[in-house]
DNA sequence: AGCGCGTGCGTACGACCGTACACTGGGGAG
DNA sequence: CTCCCCAGTGTACGGTCGTACGCACGCGCT
């Protein structure tokens, strides 16, 4: 047995009912994903990062499938709640594109983790419907959330800038500079 | 001992009796991404999909990861080419809009396949390093592509919008219209 | 105190994986 | 014709996978 470092054993002693273990396992399943994919996820690659024993994924989770699934929603409503906040304090159009310009510009590219979570998740409802009810709720706060500053049509097609722009920002050798999302985001809004 | 002219026939190596061989495993691999994901694709899979044994995967190829590279190589330059073919077809910057339009609306649309497949590069882009170089040149040749109608700037907005456009068509449950496509080009195209 | 009981875990099984490698058999050299 | 050689293949091995399932054991009830 290695010696894990984080968890150890019960604060009291003993076993007793830990209700945080299926979120630490959800929590876990996506640090995995960000790491090796959702092709290298395996039941004993979370159980062990998020220092379960690997019967206790059976139990909490009826497949791999409902773990991903569960994952992959966390994920989007976190990375939804973060979009509206961000839309809910600009106060007028102006410091909503502004903050467009931020959410392209800092958000994703910060990490590569959200990134790479972000795009197993398209990968897997490009094939499977069955996450497309992640997808769509997503785009849906998105949107909604660009409809306290924009017109419907402006906020979809802002919505799409940003989805493009942004992997192109990430994938990109030479990336476009700040101030091309800037621009862009003034073309697509200006009446 | 006269070894005269007699090799000259294939540039690379050892002569190949079957010289398809290679291609429709590398075409096979495609299919069977399309189908199962990268995460599903093995060699026994792709062996059997292409017809072949299983030890000529090995034979042609030195792992899984040469064989995804060069299928994926081959997929972009296969999709680049029919985005240069559109461009270069358009007479016009009207025509080149015209274009994109057809472009997010007809080619990714309409299949399946080739949105799972540019998905699956995607992710192993963003995890992945080493085939960023796939992506790279892809979207070098787009850009350049478009620069034969429109500023380097606008090239860049449009490469961009075409990709968020045709992400959010395929995977949203109640897809944004053409003319929503159209307006968004035309606001992104004039000056 | 004794005692089920069900939550949660350890382990084992069968399937499938990538890859190595010994071999074969058909065509060109002699 | 024979012989040899190597392009191409069949198979076996070590490893990881998902999942099932029997069992341990602390808690609540009596």
């Amino acid at each position: 047995m290695t010696t894990a470092g984080l968890e150890e054993q019960h604060p009291e002693g003993g076993r007793r009912p830990d209700p945080g273990r299926r979120d630490r396992i959800i929590d876990a399943c996506l640090d995995v994903i960000a790491e090796v994919g959702v092709a290298g996820t395996s039941h004993r690659r979370v159980a062990e990062a998020a220092g379960v024993p690997l019967g206790s994924m059976t139990y909490h989770f009826t497949g791999m499938n409902e773990l991903l699934h569960e994952a992959f929603t966390r994920f989007g409503t976190a990375e939804s709640d973060q979009f509206e906040r961000r839309m809910a304090a600009a106060t007028d159009a102006a410091a909503a594109a502004d903050a467009v310009v931020a959410i392209i510009t800092e958000d994703v590219f910060d990490t590569p983790r959200d990134l790479v979570i972000t795009h197993e998740l398209y990968t897997l409802a490009a094939r499977d419907p069955g996450f497309r009810d992640i997808t769509n709720a997503w785009m849906a706060r998105s949107r909604r959330a660009l409809e306290r500053h924009f017109d419907p049509t402006t906020a979809r097609m802002l919505d799409a800038l940003i989805e493009g722009l942004t992997i192109h920002r990430a994938l990109d050798i030479e990336p476009h500079g700040r101030d091309v999302v800037v621009d862009a985001v003034r073309r697509i809004t200006r009446r």
